[in-house]
DNA sequence: ATGATACTTGCATGATGGCGTCAGTAACCA
DNA sequence: TGGTTACTGACGCCATCATGCAAGTATCAT
């Protein structure tokens, strides 16, 4: 997962942002966005130490808000791919991914270190600019 | 960091709600929130590239956005412990706390993987109930 | 069929947050 | 001293979102 590569200093922000590496793809917001809420966190938190398959009822047990609320927030946490949902009868069944979940967390991690003055730095020579603008 | 003990599975979600875990301390809603905006991760990402402190004036060319936006942006990541300031001056350099920020991934994925049914799980004697509910 | 359970969805509301504009402050330069 | 640079802070606008309530749907039990 860690090339070991030729160090290549970037001279300028805008050249570094130039490039297109792994941390950009890592730096999803779409999933920070489904961790930042206190209450998703709660439940969250609640599923990956129970281990096992739970109802929203029994979820929504553990918290003070709504229940309709809950069923939201379990279902956002599935889309973003921390839950996974399970159909069966009129019950929905919400199990934490955990190792997808930490696996994201480590390749951010990782693609972070790449870039560490004290980790291992790499040949960029590969990364395309990911900038927006065209003289960028 | 990851202790080798009994695995104990949790009943229902309220008791899995009641302990106090690792895992509750590190999903830090305030930090996600701070990597959860589009505009905040990609002066994040070009901060982490480029590897040294930058000034403001540097890291808002990379940006669309206005300048104040970028100025405040930047504060916030500071005081997420993203990023480190420093005044000298009229500017104010940024640079990126990338073992920080790595090491606070890998502690959440590290408190994830021991409650993960592949990884190693423990004896949860020592949590203590983080629900705010009395009877829970 | 009737009722209960488990969840979904629509709606209103209040709060939060990102953004741009502009005025203000502080440091540097000539 | 006057002007420029670098940043901060105070608004106001607008979009998003978290929440609760209430109505609706689907499934199950009797």
């Amino acid at each position: 997962m860690m090339a070991s590569v030729t160090n290549k200093t970037p001279a300028t922000p805008r050249q570094a942002a130039r490039r297109q590496a792994a941390v950009d793809r890592r730096l999803d917001t779409e999933f920070f966005k489904a961790l930042a809420d206190p209450t998703r966190a709660r439940l969250l938190a609640c599923l990956v130490k129970c281990g096992r398959p739970c109802s929203v009822t029994e979820v929504a047990a553990c918290c003070d808000v709504d229940f309709s609320v809950v069923a939201r927030h379990l279902g956002l946490l599935a889309r973003a791919g921390v839950l996974e949902a399970e159909k069966k009868g009129r019950t929905v069944w919400y199990v934490a991914r955990c190792a997808a979940l930490s696996g994201r967390l480590r390749a951010l991690a990782d693609a972070i270190d790449e870039w560490c003055p004290s980790g291992g730095q790499g040949d960029r020579s590969g990364d395309r600019c990911g900038c927006d603008k065209g003289e960028c």
